[in-house]
DNA sequence: CGGGAATTTGACTAGCATCAAGTGACGTGG
DNA sequence: CCACGTCACTTGATGCTAGTCAAATTCCCG
């Protein structure tokens, strides 16, 4: 049932930077918005609905298990990181967020977060009312079908990984996949810093800490890479993608 | 962008079986939609884009991957299976969808369908035409929730099995969900019939099916289960849950 | 009854995890 | 400025889980 009760935002919100109709740039709802081609009204009832939160330093949570879901939010800056705790209290790493990408979509069935999400360095959010957009969704066909999208898309981004695949085959889809990420929002796709630990790296991927290492060091020793603590430059972009290529398909 | 040249379905429309507004009992939509109130107007333009299909024979595609995406399906009857093809050609079973379950939800984003999906058994569908819906679902907020349900309940399922597990753990969360959602569509719960193959299911845990068969060997040994051919009987629900434990959570 | 596929079983092996120890970067405090 | 402690990461040695290969068995279906 759709609440009634939707309550102002409790966020800190952003001070306008200047015209009042426009969003962050980074956000990733505001293209599919902006185009619509909506009159004022249709974008202020948008606009109320976000709010610029943060920054969270590293470390610092958004949200964790079992929190009341009431908002999706979108990454402006930094990388989130979500994961679930499993029965032995063991950490299960659920995936990374760079800007321009939505966590949460995966708490609305439930009305709850379903996962943790951390903060791996400053992050900025832009976060949205889901209830707020799922009512202003049914006026705007164009929102609605981006939030279609997204959801969607995340079925599949689920199940990439899913596949029985070598260390190698995994870890450089894992570098592929965020090379592509970086190049989509404009920064280099051969030179990253890599935001998470190997730890977390690994258990992403389902591997040992050490064997990430050790995977890396020998892509380092075969001139693939140049890796240099959390810093990682691809050499060989055609390696990594024949490597990839089981994963990902293309 | 919408498609506005929304086509009649082109499927095999099965006759209404008596009351034109009734929906049939395993269309995963029925309760919401028809829970929500609406006058008989919204009723027949929800009844219009719903199409039942089928049946398909065992080995039958009811779509392969690369085919345009128009429409998401409830299965009615049977087992539904679909996977992917890696770069070597070789299978990856992405899940099984029991009656009542809903297939083609991963399609909307590219507007084509992702992956293949095979009849294990006979078949029945309800489909819908989802240009359609979700222009109908602009105008019923519990339809659009419940597509949004839909969706988002799909991101968790598909990163359940994403842990590292072991062959034992895995197979058992495999039989306890199975034996949960048959509980669930009024089905015993103890007693089931397995319409996959073990290639299959050890496909779908990414295990050998080797190991597959082993583990109900050593199952069946400790009497936890009784397997005979596709039959199976569950016959320590807690050792099961033990051992799934771990992977599903709860 | 016979052919073929699915499944089971056994023997062996490979890849990755685990355990243990070492290295290097960074921050703190003397 | 340097000694120290901490933490992340790396490296090496070893073990185990599950994969692979091969073959037997069972079931299905004509």
């Amino acid at each position: 049932m759709q609440d009634p009760t939707l309550k102002v935002p409790t966020g800190t919100p952003i001070a306008d930077d200047g015209d009042a109709y426009t969003f962050c740039s980074t956000c990733a709802f505001s293209a599919a918005c902006l185009a619509e081609g909506y009159d004022k009204s249709v974008l202020r009832d948008l606009h109320v609905l976000v709010e610029h939160v943060g920054p969270f330093r590293e470390g610092d949570h958004i949200f964790r298990e079992g929190d009341p879901f009431n908002a999706i939010a979108a990454v402006r800056a930094g990388t989130v990181k979500t994961y679930v705790n499993d029965a032995s209290g063991r950490e299960q790493v659920l995936g990374f967020f760079l800007p321009g990408e939505v966590i949460g979509l995966n708490a609305i069935h439930a009305a709850r977060y379903p996962c943790n999400a951390v903060a791996l360095d400053t992050v900025m959010l832009c976060r949205f009312s889901f209830p707020m957009m799922a009512t202003l969704a049914g006026r705007m066909p164009g929102l609605q079908r981006h939030l279609f999208n997204l959801l969607s898309q995340d079925i599949g981004k689920a199940s990439v990984l899913s596949g029985n695949f070598t260390a190698d085959e995994r870890l450089a889809a894992f570098i592929v996949m965020l090379s592509r990420r970086f190049a989509e929002r404009g920064f280099s796709p051969w030179r990253m810093r890599l935001t998470m630990a190997r730890t977390d790296i690994a258990n992403y991927l389902r591997l040992a800490p050490e064997t990430v290492s050790r995977v890396l060091r020998r892509l380092q020793d075969e001139g693939v890479l140049r890796v240099d603590r959390r810093d990682m430059e691809i050499l060989k972009p055609d390696v990594l993608d024949a490597l990839a290529h089981h994963v990902l398909r293309d």
